[in-house]
DNA sequence: GCCAACGTTGGC
DNA sequence: GCCAACGTTGGC
């Protein structure tokens, strides 16, 4: 079992979004960055917990958890050429981009970059330096540091 | 809306 | 394979 840190634009897709969609989850999809691909093709994995971290918008933060309820899949619309997430040179043989199904499990008090990036405690979590990566892992300790604050 | 950071592309 | 140019992300 392992941890993670998805990030997505509340404007776009948001905690509650993922809440309305209940027991049957959501397919994360539109992930385009090769390194957080093979977080997400390689790592993830069923019953994964994943902190979903709120971007671009007033108060970035942690917002949530939810948990992974499918491994990675090819994610459909990368074959799809009316998508904006179209890749040509993507094949139903040799997939490129992959997702994986979350489902919501609560929210969480806030925990917003600025905190995090101020609690000398959370050293390790990607976040504080990568921050244009969408998915990262979390360490078991911070983890817990950053359920309990 | 600005701008820094950084990933990707493409010429050589 | 290097590196400059360019595009995108995301905090502020």
């Amino acid at each position: 079992m392992a941890y993670w840190l998805f990030k997505t634009e509340p404007d776009t897709f948001s905690i509650d979004d993922l809440k309305s969609a209940g027991e049957q989850g959501t397919f994360w999809e539109g992930v385009r960055n090769y390194q957080a691909r093979n977080f997400l093709r390689d790592k993830v994995q069923l019953n994964d917990l994943v902190f979903i971290y709120h971007s671009s918008c007033k108060v970035p933060a942690i917002v949530g958890i939810a948990k992974v309820t499918k491994a990675a899949q090819p994610d459909p619309h990368q074959f799809d050429s009316n998508s904006d997430y179209f890749d040509e040179k993507s094949s139903a043989d040799n997939p490129r981009w992959y997702g994986v199904t979350l489902k919501y499990v609560q929210h969480l008090k806030p925990v917003s970059l600025a905190a995090i990036k101020a609690n000398p405690n959370i050293v390790e979590l990607a976040l504080k330096k990568a921050s244009r990566l969408s998915v990262m892992p979390v360490s078991e300790h911070e983890w817990q540091l950053l359920t309990q604050a």
